[in-house]
RNA sequence: GGCGAGAUAGCUCAGCUGGUUAGAGCGCAUGAUUCAUAAUCAUGAGGUCCCGGGUUCAAUUCCCGGUCUCGCUACCA
């Protein structure tokens, strides 16, 4: 492998518009911490980067319900996250923001020197514009029919109803969500990186020359590589974002994907004027740390917004996790199905290290996994309590009880004494070995190996009952034994930042470099230790049942303010409503439609008349369980052709915040055909 | 529909370029021990390595087909 003068390190940045949770965590920050203590320690030459990403349309739509400015959203989240990120001992070199006038600066000098340089297409398009707000609408700001299933609130990406993906020409009826008035098209700039121009390069660089990138991280990039990459619009017609630096770009921002990657080459410029050396030297090893919904990004996009510009280096490897999943179910903000981070500081203060350790022995490395609170319990329980804390409490103890917290004198080590510590640089080769594969939870058990073997050596040589016939000999005994724990120390320092500061409070040392784990008399005799206390404790049953209770009422009572109901529509007049046809009918027949994943084909009894629907509900109702099922159907809607199978109407459901649908039917007793109104 | 990843002990996972008595941690059982937060140590039980074919002297490992889970993407327009 290559040798480098120094690293790199960032961590995909978080966005500004809601709390961090677990998932964050282990997938991202926890590892690239533990790599970046673990390089600091050996003195490397390294820093770590990362920051809030605060623009985007999400984030103006949050700010638009809220009724408060994007900016006042992301200075919410910036400091909450920020500060959960520290308190967790996630310790980036800096904690920068994609709002900052620097990343404004650096943002649009990059855009520009790729604009002087030719690197871009650009295309004028035809997009919706409102003339009342005086601006161009993105996606996510118009509404209006689905022309598929014929919900009436679509948004222009994507109808909620029925899932398909729209672009908001598709729409009928479109409004803007802005103003409520209908939009105009307005033809309007926008610029293009031709990706396809990179794919030779790419391919090169990724397929040949980084087959040791992680299975799940080539296999993707392998798959986007395969089907041909396609020119991506770097600008956006927004107001929240970098402007595009270019005459006659108003209203254009950069493309918060094209944006955000640029967001640490920014928090680098703001953290030192030496920032070109660590993204532009070839010596330099720069590693990206992202979950897997950030692959292409990182290994694709990004390398070729970095080498149309041409001067900066290349990441060397993007350790990407997978997600994590809590309790059986996937980890999901808008359901309220989450550890959030402010939360568990709140109620484990002091066990900051309790939730790294368990992150990191189950990380989510080669597939997803589960997060459960019982998995947290006896991990800590049976692990940090029973085999680390135990282990450190036993040897400090003891000490204190015989020697009056003196390290006492190594008189006569025999062979097994001297085996015993010689294992220490081999463990450290291991977990150093595992490391640099970012082999996170393969290295943590390594090094608790260290513990495992402290335990062991005191079982063996039980100097409780030598005590009593040769107390020379346990002098030796608790010489060794303590060299175990003050290397423990320095081992298990990347993973557990806060108890091994405790550690080393008990033992009464330093910090240490990585360098010294191995040697045999870190603690010279004589050395006066602390009183030592509980590095870990127990953690009862009914702590953990009550988090689990309240991961389940959270998920009952789900009226967060994160995901608004729909807004309310322009009135219509009373005639607008007789014109509605809503009937009551019973569903006789239906099925699934083949090689579809939403649509059932269902046959009705609507009183006067028996006629075929097709309905995108496939996600929600399987077809035996909806036949004799009492339903509203819009029975005038004209008819539509979906699937080469003529729809005669719609079938009325509501949908909940979470886009889960709900029957609207009527009661039991109702016979097929009675008039709604 | 296309693509990617995963499927190995009760649980969570390792097993690189084919040959191992198929491993680890936790859990479980039995025994030892009592310095230690009823913690520790030893021993042990537990696996048709998802299913079906194929290549091979030999397949958990390679190839083909299938099933299930997760993700990306397309279609449904």
């Amino acid at each position: 492998m290559k040798k480098y003068k120094r690293t790199l390190v960032t961590s995909a940045l978080p966005y500004a518009n809601g709390p961090l949770h677990i998932g964050h965590l282990a997938g991202v920050y926890v590892p690239s911490d533990i790599y970046t203590r673990y390089l600091r320690l050996q003195g490397a030459d390294v820093i770590s980067i990362c920051g809030s990403d605060e623009h985007g349309v999400p984030i103006t739509l949050k700010a638009r319900q809220e009724g408060i400015s994007p900016q006042a959203i992301v200075d919410r989240y910036h400091t909450l996250n920020k500060t959960a990120f520290e308190q967790f001992g996630i310790t980036f070199d800096i904690y920068a923001r994609t709002s900052s006038p620097v990343h404004y600066e650096t943002a649009s000098a990059f855009f520009l020197n790729l604009y002087n340089k030719n690197k871009f297409i650009e295309k004028t398009t035809e997009q919706y514009y409102d003339e009342e707000a005086g601006q161009f609408l993105a996606d996510r700001y118009i509404m209006g029919t689905c022309p598929s299933c014929g919900y009436e609130s679509a948004y222009g990406d994507q109808c909620e109803r029925c899932g398909t993906s729209l672009s908001p020409t598709d729409l009928k009826n479109p409004r803007s969500t802005i103003s409520g008035s209908k939009p105009v098209l307005k033809k309007t700039n926008h610029w293009f990186l031709p990706l396809e121009e990179y794919e030779p390069f790419l391919k090169t660089w990724i397929l040949e020359e980084h087959k040791e990138w992680k299975t799940n991280v080539y296999g993707q990039c392998k798959s986007w590589l395969d089907q041909g990459l396609q020119p991506r619009a770097v600008s956006r017609d927004l107001e929240w974002g970098v402007p595009v630096p270019v005459e006659g770009a108003r209203g254009k921002v950069l493309y918060v994907w094209f944006d955000a990657p640029i967001g640490y080459i920014s928090a680098t410029r703001e953290l030192t004027p030496d920032w070109e050396k660590y993204w532009k030297d070839p010596e330099t090893r720069l590693i990206h740390f992202i979950g897997k919904d950030n692959i292409v990004f990182h290994c694709i996009i990004f390398p070729a917004m970095l080498r149309a510009e041409g001067s900066y280096i290349l990441p060397d490897n993007v350790p990407a996790n997978e997600f994590l999943n809590l309790e059986g179910n996937k980890i999901s903000t808008s359901r309220n199905w989450a550890v959030w981070l402010h939360e568990y500081l709140r109620e484990f203060p002091g066990k900051e290290d309790v939730l790294r350790y368990v992150l990191c022995a189950n990380a989510p490395e080669a597939k997803d996994n589960d997060f459960t609170w019982k998995d947290f319990q006896s991990r800590n329980n049976n692990e940090l309590v029973a085999v680390l804390g135990n282990f450190v409490h036993r040897a400090l103890v003891l000490t204190q009880k015989y020697f009056d917290g003196r390290v006492p004198v190594a008189t006569n080590m025999t062979t097994n004494d001297k085996h015993t510590l010689e294992e220490i640089p081999s463990i450290r080769g291991r977990v150093e070995n595992s490391l640099d594969l970012f082999r996170f939870r393969e290295a943590l058990n390594e090094a608790m190996g260290l513990a495992r073997l402290g335990n062991k050596y005191l079982a063996e040589q039980e100097p409780w009952i030598v005590i009593k016939t040769d107390p020379e000999r346990v002098k030796t005994i608790l010489n060794v034994a303590l060299q175990i724990a003050v290397n423990l120390s320095v081992l298990m320092e990347p993973f557990l930042p806060f108890s091994m500061k405790k550690l080393r409070g008990f033992l009464n040392v330093d910090n240490m470099v990585w360098d010294r784990i191995g040697e045999k008399d870190l603690l010279a005799a004589g050395h006066q230790l602390n009183k030592p206390e509980l590095l870990f404790e127990k953690i009862d049953d009914e702590v953990i049942e009550k988090q689990v209770a309240k991961l389940h009422s959270n998920r009952l009572n789900n009226n967060r303010p994160g995901k608004a109901v729909a807004p309310a529509k322009p009135p219509v007049n009373y005639d607008d409503f007789l014109k509605m046809d809503i009937r009551t009918a019973t569903i006789l027949k239906a099925e699934r439609i083949p090689k579809t994943d939403k649509l059932l084909k269902l046959k009705l009894d609507t009183g006067f008349d028996q006629r075929v629907v097709v309905s995108g509900i496939a996600g929600f109702f399987s077809a035996e369980s909806i036949v004799g099922k009492k339903v509203l159907i819009l029975a005038n809607l004209e008819p539509r052709t979906i699937r080469g199978i003529e729809s005669k109407g719609m079938i009325l459901t509501a949908e909940d915040t979470d886009g889960k649908l709900l029957w609207i039917a009527p009661d039991e007793t109702t016979g097929n055909g009675s008039v709604v109104k």
